[in-house]
Formats: C-alpha cells, sequence, structure tokens
DNA sequence: ATCCGTCGTCGAAGCGCTTCGACCTTCGGC
DNA sequence: GCCGAAGGTCGAAGCGCTTCGACGACGGAT
C-alpha cells in the first residue's frame, strides 16, 4: 500500500502518504508544515485536510536527521541532597512548559551519570540544547559546556562565567533585602540560618552569595549578624536554634534559606516561648506557595522557579538562533511581606513558659 | 574531507569515518557497535579504536530512524497540587538512572499537555514506551494508552486495568499494616489524616486504596477509625487535629498519610499537650528519609520510590522485546518501627491481650 | 577431492524527512 | 507585447544509520 520497499511499513502515516493523499509533492508538505516557502492557500488547506484526516505525526527522527535539529532540550537535574526539591519540581515544569511553547521537548538528566553524559547526550544529536541546574562555583561540567558545540544555559552562576550563559536569582540582593526589611523594623541583632553546610562546601553559589548579601547589607546598616549552616531535619534545626539563643539572647531577626527548616524553626521558637513576630520576626527565602501556607504567613522573598525556567528556555532558544544572550542574567528578588516579621520587639524578650499556643 | 555531498558538515565523525578510519565496511561498524552479527576480535578492536580515537558518537537521530527504535522512554509527570513531591523526585531519578542502564533516555512530558501530548510523542516516534504517573481511577488517558501502539506502563492503578500494565505500593495492604501495628499495641481508637481532599475526589488509586485498607482492618481488629482528609498546609492540619481530638479525645493513634502534614501534626500534638508515642502513636506513610529526619523519627510504611520506578522501567522494556508481563505488580509494603509508636495509654477500656505495659 | 555450513565482511537499499535548485505560471512595468 | 521578477510547486539528493542478502574463505564430514 505505501511504498514497494522491501521492510515493514511501520503503521503510522508518512510525509509521502500526505502528499499522495493531497495530490501533491512530498516537499510541498514539507513547507506547509515549516512555513519556509510561500504555498498558495489552496494548496495549503488540502494539505492540511490530508494530514488531519490521515493522523499524520511527523517522524521526529527522520526530522532531527534531515534537519539536524532534534527539537529538544537536555534538562539536567541535580538529585543529591541538600537541593530544595519542591523549587526543582517548579522548575523542571516551567521548563517543560515553556520548552513545548518553542516546539521543543524536553529530555532528563541527572547529575549522576556526569558530564560523560552530556557528552553522550550533545554529541549524539539527541538534544540541541541544555540546561543545567545546581551549578556550583567551580563546577567541572563548565568546561565541557564551554567546548560542547551546543547551546547551553546555566542555571546558577559559577565562578567563572566567560563564554557562557547563565540565569539566577539575584541571590546576592535577596539577602540584602531580607536584612533590609528587618533593619527597617528595627532589628539590630539576626541570624541566617541556612543551607546544610555540605551545600556550601560543595561551593553552591546561591548560598554563598545569599550569606554575603546578607552579611554585607547588615555590616552597612550597623546589625549584628550571624550566619548558621543547618541540616535538612528538625533535630539539627531545633539543636542549631535553641543553641543560637543561648548565644545571643537577643536576636530578634531569622532569615531562614532552607525550606525544610522553616517548620521545625517555628516548632523550635514556639517550645522556646519565643513567638513570632512579637519576640521574633522570621524572613524566609523560599518559594511563595510554601510561606503561604505556614502558620503564621511568613513573610518571603519567592525563589521565582517558574520565571527562572522560562528565563533559561528562552536564552537557550535565543542561542539556537544564533542570537546574542547576555551572560549572566539575575532576577531582582522581591520581598513579599507577611506576618512573621514585625517591628523589633523594645527589649530583650522575656522566657516566658507560658502557654505556648501553637500560632 | 569526509563525504562529497553538497551539504554542509556537521563537525561530528560519522560511521563512515571510522569506517574509512577502521579500514571496514560501514557495516562492519555498526556490527561492531550492535554485536548483532559476529565480529572477528582483530576487526572489532580495530574498529573500536578508531572509535575512541575519532570521537565517535552514533547519531540519534539516524539511529532511530534506521532502527525505528529511539532509545528513549516518556515519563508523564503529575505537576499538580496534593502530590507527594519528593516522591515524585525519588521516583523520577529511579526512572532515570534505571533507564540508562537499560541504554534509554527519558523524555520528560507533563500531565498539562494531557492526552495529546502523549499522542504526539508517541505517534512521532520520539519514544519507544510511556510511564504515566499519577493515574487516577477513571483515568482519561487509560483508554488513549490501550490504543498507543507503544508499550506502557502505568504507576498507579485504575479501575479497569484489562490490557495495562499497572505498578505500585500496595497501598491497601499498607493501610492495614499501619493498623495492624497500632492494634499490636493496645490502640482503640485511631484516625487516618490523609491526602487532601481533592486527592480523593479526583479519585486518586492510592489514596483510596490506603483508607480502604485502613477502614477494613479497623473493622476486622474491632479499633475505631475515622479518615480525614486533610489539606498541604499547617492551619489546616492544626484545624483537622484539633477538631479530631475535641470530638474524639481517647484518639491514641494517628496515621499520617501527608508528607506535608508530619511536621503541622507533630507541631499540633505538642500544643494540644499530647506526647508523641505516650499519648499519641504516630505512623506515617511517606519516604523513609523523611521520616528518619523528623523529631521524633517516626514510624512510618516507606513509599518506596525508588523500587517502584526500577520496576517500571523493567517492565516498559519487557514489554519492548515482547516479553509477557503481569497486568498489576503491587510491592509489598514495609512497616518500620521507630520511635513514634508506642503502646497505648492506659486509658479506658484496656487492651485484654497482652500485658499492656505502659512506661 | 567434493560438498556444505559457518564465519566474517561487504555493498546497497532504504528509514522519513528537509532543502536546494529547477521549472512553470502569472503579472506588473515599460 | 515582451521581459523579468515573484509566486508556487516539484524532483532529487542526501542526513547517518541499520539490516538484508551475497559472497569469499575455511574446515570438517563424506
Amino acid at each position: 500500500m505505501s511504498g514497494r520497499g522491501g521492510r515493514v511499513p511501520s503503521g503510522q502515516p508518512t510525509i509521502s502518504d500526505v502528499a499522495r493523499h493531497a495530490g501533491v509533492a512530498v516537499s510541498t508538505v514539507s513547507y506547509v508544515l515549516s512555513g519556509k516557502r510561500a504555498i498558495s492557500e489552496l494548496t495549503r488547506s488540502r494539505v492540511l485536510a490530508s494530514i488531519r484526516l490521515l493522523g499524520y505525526h511527523p517522524n521526529a527522527g527522520a526530522r532531527a536527521l534531515a534537519s539536524r535539529r532534534a527539537n529538544v532540550i537536555a534538562l539536567v537535574l541535580p538529585l543529591r541532597s541538600g537541593i530544595q526539591v519542591p523549587v526543582v519540581m517548579q522548575f523542571a515544569t516551567a521548563v517543560v512548559t515553556s520548552a513545548r511553547r518553542h516546539d521543543h521537548d524536553v529530555l532528563l538528566l541527572t547529575s549522576d551519570e556526569g558530564p560523560e553524559g552530556l557528552h553522550r547526550i550533545a554529541a549524539g544529536a539527541l538534544v540541541d540544547g541544555v540546561l543545567v541546574m545546581d551549578v556550583e562555583l567551580d563546577d567541572v561540567r563548565v568546561p565541557l559546556l564551554r567546548e560542547l558545540g551546543r547551546p547551553s544555559v546555566l542555571i546558577g552562576v559559577p565562578a567563572d562565567t566567560r563564554a557562557l550563559t547563565c540565569v539566577d536569582l539575584d541571590f546576592h540582593r535577596a539577602g540584602q533585602l531580607c536584612v533590609e526589611h528587618l533593619a527597617g523594623l528595627g532589628h539590630r541583632r539576626i541570624a541566617l540560618l541556612g543551607a546544610p553546610a555540605a551545600v556550601y562546601d560543595r561551593g553552591t553559589g546561591f548560598a554563598h552569595r545569599t550569606r554575603a548579601g546578607v552579611l554585607a547589607a547588615a555590616a552597612r546598616h550597623g546589625v549584628d549578624a550571624v550566619a548558621l549552616p543547618c541540616a535538612e531535619n528538625a533535630a539539627d534545626v531545633q539543636h542549631r536554634v535553641v543553641g543560637l539563643f543561648a548565644r545571643h539572647p537577643d536576636v530578634s531577626g531569622l532569615i531562614v534559606q532552607n525550606e525544610a527548616a522553616v517548620g521545625p524553626v517555628q516548632a523550635t521558637l514556639a517550645a522556646l516561648g519565643r513567638r513570632v513576630p512579637q519576640d521574633v520576626s522570621v524572613v524566609a527565602v523560599c518559594p511563595d506557595q510554601f510561606a503561604e501556607h505556614a502558620n503564621p504567613r511568613l513573610t518571603c522573598v519567592p525563589v521565582p522557579a517558574e520565571e527562572i525556567g522560562r528565563q533559561a528556555v528562552s536564552l537557550v532558544m535565543r542561542k539556537l538562533h544564533d542570537e546574542p544572550v547576555p551572560e549572566v542574567t539575575l532576577l531582582a528578588p522581591q520581598l513579599t511581606v507577611r506576618e512573621s516579621t514585625a517591628t523589633a520587639p523594645a527589649r530583650q524578650p522575656v522566657a516566658v513558659d507560658g502557654p505556648a499556643v501553637c500560632g
């Protein structure tokens, strides 16, 4: 029926089935689909009708082979600890959705396969471009990306950004924002409860930059600030917070950049008899949704995962079209004020052991 | 240099470059790579040496076109609320890792593109098989999957499993296990704090099956059980738990199937002055890691995301090789005892069977 | 010796698509 | 009324790979 070839037919209609059905040449169908040449309205609609009727879908492999474009981008996700899982998911979703809008699909890679995986994917022309998340300051993949021969965009900013394209939230500014908000409310001693120590050791940009932003702004505003790393479990959070207030009873502002810690922080403060926000103000750097659902609702600097995802896709698409793009794109953070921050207490809060009603 | 074609060379070495370099035919290189025909050790090593030397990677599109196999499977992830994000991530990781072991890559799709996306992907031969997560009891995608013409595996079990392949944790049994554990400790009134109401309404299998398992086992063991849905925010959790104990002050066992609720449940119990496990025992159905990090460490029935991911990949691979596979694969749940469960408090009608040693 | 069955290799025919150049109409301009 | 430029369509040449059938060469059985 379809072709006189010696092989089994695949079952799916091919472009030549469509051409035959519409009574035109194969190339005409191709041009209808790609719009790369003018086609009369009559032919165009006849072809489209045949396509619909036959249920034709272009074969991705053939298309990739002939056009040298796979219409697929790779997304390399971090899948180790110390990573804010919901943020990653939001980000992945945004990437998939945006990519579809550009008529691309997304191939999922994990970091465990390492640089070798990247190389395989790119050299095999399975993907046209690469998005890499969770980039470290001194990432082993960076040199590889430079000579990959395919456009890539990093989410996160390594130490040396030459010949790269990076996009991220401006975490330095985010840290600043938190401090400025607290300083503006009269807080004079604050603490940053950050990511797990491993994340700092690894040289993950966002953690370092936030901390730097916090400390710099604190210095500028004459606020005392201490920064503590913090593991992602309730016990460590409790230990850190208790220790913090033991050493510095007059801390009245807490910046939390660790989703997993938010709940335990609140519980621990309650257990210590410190009320939020009357005794201690809390600012989180976390997904908005998360802050919205906490109790009390948290003042926060949301990580705009969706926006970053969209930007990353848009940047890689621009690079695919050989358009120039900036090396570093930093998104401006915004602070949303909710119920967890208030004017600093006049004096040290009293260590009550009264009825610790949660909330 | 490479071929006398009229088009621009791609830059990457092709199979014919390798053949020329090794002094053999193109087909010989192909057979060395696929192992589908016998090749002498000498030729074989010469070819492999050329491959390494030239840095050859087969072109994925060409391979897919010629072999009618893309070596890619699709993973359709749920990306809406009410979904246990970390579990999804664990699962996705396991799928990617397992797929790589079978020499396949993973294309990421989100549910929002809907059935149309599935169709596009499958008809376009972009993928060889499909993994669908978060299947509802009466899922719109199920009929589509049946006639997709490509192997598929569902994670989750819809109402009608004919002509499908499903894999999931045996949530019914998981519910049972929780109840049996609590009943064995002498608890006589228990509650299930479940998924958000929307998840039940949507007909998501795991929520229904857990609830059914809990209620059935409770009835069989003469335990009073109530089941409450529960939103994923601290305020609702608190509200539910407070309400629960107001209505049923003698509840001494709590089964929590909602990751987001675990923390708030503990906070609320603390606020109510109910100690875990002395006054209330808590069993969670959640990732092990999560339970391990809670304070106190939680007795739980872990969701073996990795194992499910591995099984799903293995099943779809078997289907790709036309091997028969079972319609439904249910993994046996296991209960891990930790510090959050203990003998029921000797309150009202004490358990008759066994000495209820209390503290 | 002869025949046949392996083994190892090769050449060529596609897989389904894009794209380039060619070709045939029209049609506006002079 | 003729020419050249658009406008619209076609045929054919690949893209880089897999796979089929062929074909020497060899060796054991006859």
